[in-house]
RNA sequence: GUGGACGUAGCUCAGCUGGUUAGAGCGCAGGAUUGUGGCUCCUGAGGUCGGGGGUUCGAAUCCCCUCGUUCACCCCA
């Protein structure tokens, strides 16, 4: 063989046969499940305006200042290819003045996102979300209805083990006081802590949270906590937001780390872990983002919603053994052993498709053998000859593959005997 | 953007400290008294050993560069 010419640029990805399977099974149950919440879906381009990620998530993020794909047009105007879906969606919803509905609005949107990051475990340049928002509700209820939401997705794919983690960012009021105290004790503690962290004092003190290394850890055992010094109001929603999880089920556990990295969340934030998969192991994650459609220039709108991710869903669950598809099999494959009787042959192929059977037959001339292996390969249910002695009869030879019984059935049986054995089919177009 | 690991047949990998025509398993194709699968057996196709340069009588094997993959950091789904 040749070296290929081309190959799939850094980071994306081309997505071949068990994979896709299992990804459809999470599209289809995701889509499946958000009809039952009543959540419509929306398809919003792959692309926008740089300025709306600009504002949406924010200029100093990473996202925002160095992972974007840009480029222009001929006109001079900027556009990115979406690193999330949540600010198309808010900028249709306003678009399209679906605010003047009534309220909420629940969308969900499916696609491809993009962000020129390096690539490594579960993290692609091009990846593959299910983006969930839920606009006009600022009520807690709705935190916790969206975020059971997003647990439930889970359950119904098998998924288990999985660490639902809770925070509050605050809001306006509360959190830019916050940020002072926290950056006045980093300040103080500086000499401790590791380099990241120091550069983190002034680019985003929250993450230091985060950090890894244990002496920075040790040291913020100390800080001051976000949860504790919420405004009234925050403390309040975050109380109501947990007394609703509390009745509806998931399990979930408090997590003042959980720091998203978008400049527009607000409030409740969460993440959902996966324990079989290595440093990207969020595979979904959301959190409100009550100041966003204003900011986007829409009216004061209150949303909030979460993404899963579906790369990083499909391998949590090959890791965890679950294929999440069915094996591939064929009900029919038609055999013949002389080359002047695939007229004939392809003739009855078409009429069994058209009758609803998934049906295949050999298009190179292979011996029978090869063609039974064939057969074999694609594992059909049952295999029809029509050969010499078959067609001077008026009959077919049909085969039994799996318990090896060979019979002979006349041409105009052949439709029952096949409904028979395999049940009817819906018709695609039948023929007559 | 930073750091580590790795690049040998379509896939998963052997190939010891450099030595003659580069191997296995799986997969693919064909066959085992000529109209019949799965198991087994036999045969075959398929590799400029990622690319370039260097050291050497001689390099898949050593050195440098480059490209790519991968894991981690940063950050995020």
């Amino acid at each position: 063989m040749v070296e290929p010419k081309y190959v799939a640029p850094t980071g994306t990805s081309d997505i071949l046969s068990p994979e896709v399977e299992r990804r459809n099974c999470i599209v289809d149950k995701a889509r499946r499940l958000l009809g039952l919440y009543c959540y419509q879906e929306m398809i919003v381009p792959t692309f926008e305006h740089t300025e709306l990620f600009v504002r949406g998530i924010g200029e100093a993020t990473d996202i925002v200042s160095k992972e974007m794909y840009t480029f222009g047009d001929q006109k001079g105007s900027s556009f990115a290819l979406r690193p999330e879906a949540t600010s198309g969606i808010v900028r249709a919803f306003i678009e399209h003045s679906l605010y003047t509905k009534s309220m909420p609005q629940k969308y969900f949107c499916i696609g491809p996102m993009f962000r020129k990051e390096k690539p490594q475990a579960g993290r692609y340049r091009e990846f593959y979300q299910i983006d969930v928002e839920l606009l006009g509700a600022e009520q807690p209820s709705a935190d916790a209805e969206v975020i059971a939401l997003l647990m439930h997705i889970f359950q119904d794919l098998g998924l288990k083990n999985l660490t639902l983690k809770l925070n509050s960012m605050g809001c306006r009021i509360c959190r830019a006081p916050y940020r002072e105290e926290l950056v006045g004790y980093l300040r103080k503690v500086e000499k401790g802590l590791c380099r990241n962290c120091r550069e983190r004092i002034k680019k985003n003190p929250l993450r230091v949270f985060d950090c890894k290394v244990e002496g920075c850890r040790h040291l913020l055992r100390e800080a001051p906590e976000l949860i504790s010094v919420l405004c009234a109001q925050c403390q309040e929603h975050f109380e109501e937001v947990k007394k609703y999880l509390g009745v509806m089920g998931p399990d979930y556990e408090l997590d003042p780390k959980v720091v998203r990295g978008l400049d527009y969340y607000t409030r409740s934030v969460f993440e959902v872990v996966s324990p079989s998969l290595g440093a990207q192991n969020v595979i979904g994650a959301g959190g409100r983002y009550d100041y966003l459609v204003e900011d986007c220039g829409g009216p004061p709108i209150a949303g909030l919603g979460f993404a899963i991710g579906i790369d990083r869903t499909s391998l949590a669950m090959k890791r965890s053994g679950l294929k999440g598809y069915e094996d591939k099999s064929l009900d029919l494959f038609i055999i013949t052993t002389s080359h002047h009787l695939r007229f004939e042959t392809i003739k009855r192929l078409d009429i069994l498709r058209h009758q609803g059977f998934s049906a295949e037959m050999d298009h190179l001339s292979r011996s029978m053998k090869a063609q039974m292996r064939l057969a074999d390969k694609l594992r059909a249910k049952i295999v029809i000859f029509i050969g010499e002695d078959e067609i001077r009869k008026g009959v077919l030879g049909v085969r039994d593959m799996a318990t090896s019984s060979q019979e002979e059935v006349p041409f105009e049986d052949l439709l029952d005997y096949l409904y028979q054995k395999l049940g009817r089919k819906e018709k695609w177009g039948a023929r007559g």
